[in-house]
DNA sequence: GCCACGAACTTAAGCGCTTAAGCTTACGGG
DNA sequence: CCCGTAAGCTTAAGCGCTTAAGTTCGTGGC
């Protein structure tokens, strides 16, 4: 016993039944003058009654916008699971987006060409009003293309990788100086830096800020590269650890690899945090689940959705282009870090 | 230098380049027949050379869906980072959605009204073709609304709480006997389950099986209520273990509250697995991470979004609704499962 | 050589909104 | 008492597609 297709209630229907026209029914909706207090309420009860919702496909075509934005995650969907990132971002955006009734768009592009293409489509066919923009790489095919077919966009990373799009950005530099502050306040005079590709440009703010905070206090420091793979991190803690003077603090550019080096440590006969101090970008559950549990750098992910999807509304309701800068990340010390060990 | 907003291409434009009618131009892209090979091929040329995608919006508003399906996530944002399900699994429904071009409408409702008001308000603006429900509980408001409004859903759960709608579910019942089949071969005579709160009909489903299975071989066994959280897991654990005569199996509903309860252990002077063992639900990166690895309950959450995804664009084309099952979890033996402690 | 037929193509009628423009009506100032 | 004005309301023209219905034309059967 399917209950077949009730009829479709539209705006003739409303406005039949309130005894008035089809505008006043949409002015009324949307708040708009020209219409007498009396006529709106008795069109909103109308529409609550009948239970109506404008079809948003006719309300876009007529020239409102589409009330959606969209977000592509370009990332391996394996990697999506171990990255808690993502959901709490879209989590804070929703926060925004949902008191205004507008909705998330998702695409998860195995491939940065894909990316490309699921935007050009989105924006082409008119199905999102503006698009956010994460993981942004050095000279960005993203950033060019939302330049080039003027779609509202926001940059979530550095202004310098922007082009003059609006963008918010976290002081990574601020972070990575308060980490190696902590570990030289500890007494370590040796520190190696795990660092995500370079491609990234947070890699090379952080590459740099690390640079300059360790030459400022005159330590010891050095620069790997991983993938920020498990295995990545494993593979470059081991190598690191196995040397004769091997550094006594260690700072990875995300939770997975200071896990991994924990692990790492421990399969060496390395105790943590008395022959090592590991500190973590992306503070997570997971940090504070192992044990011991982890020095880490977080900020709070839900409020930079949220931020962020206020910044493109702005964006698409032509307010002009600017950086913004959102929270810097903190320390939040726990047990992987403790004083260096005295030199032998 | 703003680029002005460039000229809108249209279908109309299309036709004109292509010499022939808007008509022809639809027919040929939607690969219907009435056009001349010649014909078609001149339109696609012309359209991919201006770029070319049809407005979503007139195209929903004459009739075709809206390309389209919603997913709302009905979790506290704080626990959705816990949570790596989510993500998991709605890269699995992009991996079915995005060759077709369909797109993933998301929405993260803080209630269950707000849920059940995002999917009305979804369907009666045809935003969405079609729902996919997950964490369906016993007589699910959600389940009565997409009933009642006719809109295609999958209900991503056991197929008792469908109500005759299309299901998806998994043999948690097998899975369950598997694991205290596991710590049953390794010696265990008493083991207690910390379950999920009794809404979840999985729950119910987990509840029935492990007393079956645990009657079958005729050991001791007990339930434990929780609320899956961390807090709840580590307060119970250490409850049960406090007693004169511990269970030396512990059975968990979810990945968080068994590493809650490996904390638990270590601090009450108790070896994992010398002393107590420890299943966990829900296989995920955490469990690997933890000293020792937890043996697990896990699927392919990929795979079952994608699965999901499958059935409701199917049930959207109008196929019948039925009860499909997707591949049970299986146990992934690791370090924390090991011979039962000999009784003193 | 004529006609029926089907393939290829075009015309035009919506789909359900928004909004500019036109129309009423009531009202107050000159 | 007349008219300009403005508030309230309606009419109707799109927005860019899809698709039923109509038109044209080449082809083959008789």
């Amino acid at each position: 016993m399917t209950s077949t297709s009730r009829p479709r209630v539209t705006i003739a229907d409303v406005a039949r039944e309130a005894q008035t026209s089809t505008a006043s029914v949409s002015y009324a909706l949307n708040g708009r003058p020209g219409v007498s207090l009396d006529t709106r309420a008795r069109v909103l009860a109308v529409a609550a009654r009948l239970g109506w919702s404008p079809a948003s496909a006719a309300r876009s075509l007529a020239g409102a916008g589409s009330g959606t934005i969209g977000l592509v995650l370009a990332r391996d969907p394996r990697d999506l699971a171990v990255e808690p990132f993502y959901m709490q971002f879209i989590a804070g955006v929703e926060a925004t987006l949902a008191p205004r009734s507008m909705g998330l768009l998702l695409e998860v592009a195995p491939t940065a060409v894909a990316e490309v293409e699921a935007i050009r489509r989105w924006h082409m066919s008119r199905r999102v009003d503006g698009v956010l923009l994460t993981d942004v790489i050095a000279d960005d095919p993203r950033v060019e293309l939302v330049k080039e077919i003027g779609a509202p966009a926001v940059v979530v990373g550095d202004p310098s990788e922007a082009a003059g799009l609006t963008s918010l950005w976290t002081d990574d530099a601020a972070a990575t100086q308060q980490a190696v502050e902590h570990l030289v306040s500890l007494g370590h005079r040796r520190i190696t830096r795990f660092a995500a590709p370079g491609r990234y440009a947070y890699t090379v703010i952080r590459d740099a800020a690390f640079e300059s905070a360790s030459q400022a206090v005159g330590i010891e420091h050095d620069i790997v590269r991983t993938d920020l793979s498990l295995d990545s991190g494993a593979d470059a803690a081991r190598t690191v650890l196995s040397v004769s003077r091997p550094p006594s603090g260690l700072l990875f550019d995300n939770d997975v690899m200071a896990v991994a080096a924990l692990t790492a440590a421990h399969d060496l006969g390395l105790s943590v945090p008395g022959d090592v101090s590991i500190v973590a970008w992306d503070d997570s559950l997971l940090c504070q689940l192992v044990t011991p549990s982890l020095t880490a750098l977080g900020h709070d992910v839900l409020a930079l959705g949220a931020h962020a999807a206020r910044r493109l509304l702005d964006v698409i309701d032509g307010v002009e282009p600017a950086a913004f800068q959102d929270a810097t990340p903190t320390l939040r010390v726990r047990a992987s870090t403790g004083p260096a060990p005295v030199e032998t």
